[in-house]
DNA sequence: TAAAATTTTTAGATTAGTCTAAAATTATTA
DNA sequence: TAATAATTTTAGACTAATCTAAAAATTTTA
């Protein structure tokens, strides 16, 4: 078995590894909010392990055991999320920190019939896709809001920035997941977005846009 | 905040204080399968912590600080053991080592949810009371079925030996919480009983009948 | 391509929890 | 009540995870 610290360690790095392939000891400080000389340390042990491939100086890759673990953990953590709002009524900005301790709880068996209680869903809260009992899973094909042209329209489907305060915002804008939006407005000097939502028009930043994620 | 380590000294410290007031070292030792100078350095902790009353010695007793806690851990576990049971089809005899580790998930607002989507139960699946969220229950008031005379009858309604082996022997006899049954027979030479529940006349053991809790 | 800047690793401590072996204390019993 | 037995504590060591400060390697840049 491997402690939480490590697994956290693992999902750290499988998360990175989505970005750049070849993760850096300072990427996954800044992300476990730790020190680069404490990274150090537990990549030496993961290496021992065979859970990831790591030669000094050169940063790290998951190597297929590894990135097991590291699914299993992400499973966990989007079906505890999905729990704690479908059943518990839980906000989705509540979710994260509870989700972030759930997820190291070992029994396999309990997470695999919790999936069954809660009919098998295929994405959390945020829209993530929760990989199944084999790590297999089929992401969206998304865009963010602020790569759409006039008149395109689609559905909200995910988040790229998933700090509580960005989903409070979507919250009140009532631009959560499944809403159907399409673009009635593109500023030119600022970037900003109008957007029609259930006849409604709701105006949002660049910054908003970037992170709102949308498929067809 | 505490530790794992330090909650599952006081749900120790706690659970032998049922039995014995002042609670030796060795007992927390043997509770929780450690030695006891592990068990001496963790009540010099505790004690600083005020979380226990502590002298050299004399063994030790919870403050109402220490009580306090012992008593969410406790009341943590048997809510996951029902959700368990009663939400993911667990059997009673498969929970416990699971609700060992969801006892300790920190969050205070996840456990009252959970409690009110279950509908606030009294008791776990193994008939031990649930405390409430201020920590209060009131236990059944329970006597070994050893204890009864011939033509009592009562109502199943706790465990004495909470080990899987004993709790899957009670399943396989169908004794299980809840069910009513009859004191049919004694057997003066070597203690068994013949008890009838269900129609069906069910022969256990000395050993058994003092295990086994009735509520009349 | 050599100096400067940045990143990464090493060295040496620290804290929590555990252990064994030995010393101290308390309890038993003859 | 003094010897013996049992319990409890102390002393010293170990592992996992962390840190700071310094050294080493790599990357940037001029
Ligand atoms: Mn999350
Ligand atoms: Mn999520
Ligand atoms: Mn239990
Ligand atoms: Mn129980």
């Amino acid at each position: 078995m491997n402690t939480s610290t490590e697994e956290n360690y693992l999902k750290a790095i499988y998360h990175l590894s989505l970005q750049s392939e070849n993760v850096s000891t300072n990427q996954i400080a800044a992300s476990l909010n730790t020190k680069a000389a404490s990274v150090t340390d537990m990549l030496k042990k993961l290496a021992d392990k065979e859970l990831i491939n790591y030669a000094k100086y050169q940063g790290v890759t998951l190597t297929p055991g590894g990135e097991k673990i590291a699914l299993s953990i992400v499973r966990k953590h989007r079906l505890w999320e999905y729990f704690l709002v479908e059943k518990l009524n839980f906000k989705w900005d509540e979710v994260h920190d509870v989700a972030e301790e759930l997820e190291h709880i070992s029994s396999k068996e309990l997470i695999d019939r919790l999936d069954d209680f809660m009919g098998n869903p295929k994405y959390d809260p945020h829209g993530d896709p929760i990989p199944d009992c084999n790590g297999l899973f089929k992401a969206h094909e998304l865009k963010p809001v602020s790569s759409l042209f006039l008149n395109d329209s689609g559905i909200i489907s995910g988040v790229r920035d998933h700090s509580s305060s960005f989903l409070q915002y979507l919250e009140k804008m009532q631009l959560t997941i499944g809403k159907k939006i399409k673009v009635a407005e593109i500023n030119d000097y600022d970037h900003s977005v109008i957007l029609n939502s259930e006849d409604k028009k709701v105006h949002i930043s660049r910054d908003v846009a970037n992170n709102l994620l949308i498929s067809l």
